[in-house]
DNA sequence: TTAATCCCGACCAAACAACTCGGATATCAT
DNA sequence: ATGATATCCGAGTTGTTTGGTCGGGATTAA
C-alpha cells in the first residue's frame, strides 16, 4: 500500500504549478530546485500529466509547464491515476486483465472487500483537489 | 497502491480458518490446496499472523493453525496490518522514520492529503471482519 | 546563433517480490 | 520406539520494478 516516489514527486509538482498559476510556462528546472526532485527524472513524469490533459507544454527557451485548468478543477486522483494507472489494490479488479483474476470469480470471498478499499481510496483522492493543497497554509507551531 | 500477494493470500487463507473456525486445528498443506497457493509461501506468512495473535498454532502431526479468535472479531485491516506492517502511502508518514520525513514537516504542501488517505484506507479494512468475508453468500448469476 | 527548454529512448544498479529449498523440531498415532 | 505429519527457521534464487542516470534531438525566445 505505497504510493511510488513518481506520484509523490508528480503531486508535489503540480502543488508547485498551482502556486504559479496564470504566471506563464514554468521550467521543469524550477520545480526541480525548489522541491528537491532530480530533473530528469521530472522529465519523465510530465510526459504522463500531459496525456491525461493537467498540464500544458511550451518548448524552447523561456518555455516550460503549466496547468491546462484551474487548481480548483485539478483532483489529486487525477494526478495519481495519471501518472500510476488506475488504482487496482489487487490485480484481479483490473478490468483489461481479467485473465489475471481468480476463475472463481463470483465465488471469490475477498473481491467484494478489495472493490470496496479501490473505491474509497478514488473517493478520498478525488475528494482534495489543488486548491486545497496550496491555499490551506500550515500552523507554525510557536514553541 | 496495490497490495503484495502476501497479503492478498493471507486473507484468503483467514478467509478459510474462518469458515472452518471451532473445528481444531486445519493444517496449512489444506489452505495450499484449497486456495491453491505455494504451501511454502504460506509458511513464510502464518509466523506474522501468529505474532499479531491473530491465529494460534498445534505443532506436529494432526496439527495446524486456527483462529485465536471469533471470526467477528478479526478485521481484515489487522490482518493487512499483521502481514504487511503499517499502512504508509507515503514514507514521510511513518512515525518511527521520521529521518526519512520532509524536514519542512509542517509546511509540506502535500502531507495532509497522504495523512487522509491513510486513515481512510485503514477505516475500510477495519469496516470489514472474516465473518462479512464469510458469511455473505454472492449470488451466482442465472444467465 | 546561442542558450534554454521540452522531448525521447536507452541504460543501469539496487531493491523488492514471490517464491523455492533443505532441513530442524515437535507431536500424534500406531 | 517409529514413522508420518506438522510447524518452524533461515538461506538462496529468479524475475520484475523502482528510481534513477546519460546522451542527445527538436524547438523556440532573446
Amino acid at each position: 500500500m505505497k504510493l511510488s516516489a513518481r506520484v509523490e514527486y508528480g503531486v508535489r509538482a503540480m502543488a508547485v504549478l498551482a502556486i504559479y498559476y496564470q504566471t506563464g510556462p514554468l521550467p521543469l528546472r524550477e520545480i526541480a530546485e525548489q522541491e528537491k526532485i532530480s530533473l530528469k527524472f521530472l522529465e519523465q513524469i510530465f510526459p504522463d500529466l500531459k496525456k491525461a490533459n493537467l498540464v500544458e507544454s511550451a518548448r524552447g527557451s523561456q518555455g516550460g509547464y503549466m496547468l491546462s485548468k484551474s487548481p480548483n478543477d485539478v483532483k489529486v486522483g487525477d494526478i495519481v491515476r495519471a501518472v500510476e494507472g488506475p488504482i487496482t489494490p489487487v490485480d484481479c479488479l483490473s478490468e483489461i486483465d481479467t485473465k489475471a483474476c481468480c476463475d472463481r470469480k463470483d465465488a471469490c470471498l475477498t473481491r467484494q472487500v478489495w472493490e470496496k478499499l479501490r473505491d474509497r481510496i478514488n473517493d478520498v483522492l478525488d475528494e482534495v483537489t489543488l486548491i486545497e493543497l496550496v491555499d490551506i497554509k500550515p500552523v507554525y507551531k510557536s514553541s
